[in-house]
DNA sequence: CAGAAATAGTAGGACATCCGACTATCGGAT
DNA sequence: ATCCGATAGTCGGATGTCCTACTATTTCTG
């Protein structure tokens, strides 16, 4: 089975660095972890979004806004809820307005701020992107609920220490 | 503080989506966190690199090519242990060997196979890095070992998972 | 042994992400 | 009232990742 071909990598990576007399082996592997965990997942979600011509960026961004009042919200407000850059924004929404789910719209109160607002067509989409993450369970495939509880307990460890080193 | 900030907003993330009737909140959860932690512990991760002009996908790559015999690995086999596609581990090396921290060698059994080689100013470098990545924890800051270790089993399910629907 | 199938690596293109720099605008302090 | 720092958004550049397509070899098959 492949997976246990896995479970051998991480466990013969731990052997050689431990060989090596390094000190923080469980976070080393949770490391890596990480971010293989996050090619797999994100791969099996792009793949299911394929069909509609999104990313799971743009399908975020979509969802945030679907739960905006007016489905509306300035770009910067996006990047706080989304946890990206503001020129990460700036890309996601070119490619959404592009294709014409969004529309961007000034902000008759500030005329710095951009409005981007979710259109007919977007909100369509959105549906039928939703339905299709929910066949494949967002990429978790047949993982059972209580590891996900598990998983998801353990990534809010990450995030909340993320508030305190933010200030570097 | 602003962590429980981070937790606000999963937590209004997932209401949002139960009160539009989701089934697979925990899943949803689980994906959009794996996302997240994985761009927190990068940035950490990627920081503490800048200073050696590393990457953690370049790092990652030297420390392979360390564990080899003879320092050395065929990049198709660099691509299996990494987990990524050819064209990355291409892209990769270019960068590495642009720094003289890798050599590309021909493979004398193979004339289609060539052989990523660490150089001794790659060793040293590595060397370095790596003393800087424990003095971070690898970007797992001050998370307890314990729950460090529930991660790692958490992950390991998606991990193990992928295995088993890579031949789709 | 000749042709087909598989494998190794690269090239070109699309995206997502970040950073630094820049313009426009807002707001507060003097 | 005016000047200066903070804020909103974009632009250009670098990197990492994937996909498709292509060339060069190797290996299998009949």
């Amino acid at each position: 089975m492949a997976s246990s071909d896995d479970l051998d990598l991480i466990a013969e990576t731990r052997r050689n660095w431990t060989e090596r007399g390094l000190r923080e082996t469980n976070a080393m592997v949770a490391a890596t972890s990480i971010a293989r965990a996050h090619r797999i997942v994100l791969g099996r979600i792009n793949q299911a979004l394929s069909e509609f011509d999104l990313t799971f960026s743009r399908y975020e961004a979509l969802a945030l806004l679907s739960f905006a009042r007016n489905n509306s919200m300035g770009m910067a407000r996006m990047g706080e809820r989304l946890q990206v850059h503001p020129t990460s924004v700036t890309s996601t929404i070119d490619r959404l307005e592009r294709d014409q789910l969004v529309e961007r719209k000034p902000n008759p109160d500030d005329r710095r701020a951009t409005l981007a607002t979710l259109t007919h067509q977007g909100r369509e989409v959105l549906d039928k992107a939703t339905a299709a993450l929910e066949g494949i369970r967002w990429g978790m495939a047949d993982i059972a609920d209580a590891h996900i509880k598990d998983l998801i307990d353990g990534i809010a460890q990450v995030q909340a220490s993320a508030g305190d080193h933010t200030e570097d």
